[in-house]
DNA sequence: TTAAAAAAGATTGTTTACAATAATTGTCAA
DNA sequence: TTGACAATTATTGTAAACAATCTTTTTTAA
């Protein structure tokens, strides 16, 4: 054991914020230092230092003397998520729309993504096509070169998964590729109203897609990271 | 030593929060994990933690083996770190006139922090109106409920005032109180528009204030808190 | 059989110690 | 006197150890 040294902290927070993006790790499951310890050969407190940051961050919840677990947004906390959501992702398309004005705007990233969400539109691999989409509004937050914004959103997009995870029904898919698509083809024709109202409609569209009177259930873990 | 125990980590994320909002951290400025222990009694681990927490903000810079150090933002940085705080505070105005329309805010808090000011307004006491219209701010995204809102704007206070430190003229003071009331009384007036106009002004007049040629120095450090 | 109490085990919170790196000081030669 | 090199000191990075708390299991009595 401990194959493997020197390993960061934030290899441990990449590695939780990606299992809950890909719908690994389901909210309310609890996560202890010595398991990821023992299953990555992280040090405890290394482990102990990225929990913190994703406690910090709300994707982990902290009780005293019980450790971490993967929140579990409430109703109230969710038209939160989203609320902030809304404020800093029309700030984000109201930069990107600028940029795009003068030239100054590569969106080929978004564009391999747009396809990638097109090839597995009609299929029903839900994980991968949640996945996709928090990969899209990342990288048009992180097309702005404004880390502020790029952190204040970071932790939202993660916190939108697990609120699906909780309120969703199986059958409606959250994020569509058809919004996404309007919202870039309003970014590559220069129209902020159009882009702006696109992607509050979008963000509206995801919340009242939820039902929040669904019953939780939390579940146990296996196969989470990988 | 150590006649208090237990200090928790967001102690020390405080003491060093307000000691760069009432300025008395400068941009720069080096600190010890062992100083703070010693002078506090926080044990270093703990000290350790509220710097980890720091540093994810942005207020500290951390390079490895050689400890934290209070950021001292670029001109780049600047200009996102206002940026984002439009974005952000665009749609905490938005937020708060929906909430009085409403009748569902308490400005009781924002009346006495302006009336503070007002008081403040003609003296030369520059550090106390720094820390008052940081205040001013703060206080605006806590009434609008949303915890993610809030930790998005939060760090961006003192980033605010660090860049002043760096790039303002002494003699020009950076966040008017005439401008602060301005928006007051819009929100007041249920008028979005002219509270959004007034925010944006504000914003835009915080940045125009900073001169980025100023030449850079760095300072020792000494009554840092308390 | 069930419930409460006690004991054992496991996990976290915190401190301490050691190793690795950087900063400082001191020495020596040009 | 100055500069480079070496030795010392100080500080951080990491891991391990101990104490406190919670959880689970076992025991015991009703």
């Amino acid at each position: 054991m401990n194959t493997e040294i020197n390993k960061n902290s934030d290899e441990v927070v990449d590695l939780v914020f990606e299992a809950i993006l890909k719908n690994r790790l389901k909210p309310g499951v609890r996560l202890s230092e010595i398991s990821l310890q023992e299953e990555f050969g992280y040090s405890r407190s290394v482990v102990r230092q990225g929990f913190d940051k994703l406690v910090d961050s709300g994707l982990l919840q902290h009780k005293k003397n019980q450790g971490v677990r993967v929140a579990c947004p409430t109703r109230e906390e969710t038209i939160q998520i989203y609320e902030a959501r809304q404020a800093i992702e029309n700030a984000v398309i109201t930069i990107l729309v600028n940029k795009h004005k003068s030239q100054n705007l590569d969106l080929s990233c978004i564009d391999d993504l747009i396809s990638e969400e097109k090839r597995l539109h009609k299929t029903s691999q839900h994980d991968e096509h949640t996945k996709l989409s928090c990969d899209f509004h990342l990288t048009l937050a992180e097309l702005c070169d404004n880390k502020y914004i790029v952190e204040s959103l970071k932790p939202l997009i993660p916190l939108s998964t697990l609120a699906a995870s909780v309120y969703s029904n199986p059958e409606s898919t959250f994020c569509s590729y058809a919004e996404h698509n309007d919202l870039i083809q309003a970014i590559k024709s220069n129209d902020l109203n159009k882009a702006s109202e696109s992607i509050n409609k979008h963000l509206e569209h995801c919340v009242k897609s939820l039902d929040f009177n669904k019953p939780i259930r939390t579940k146990s873990y296996s196969n989470i990271f990988s």
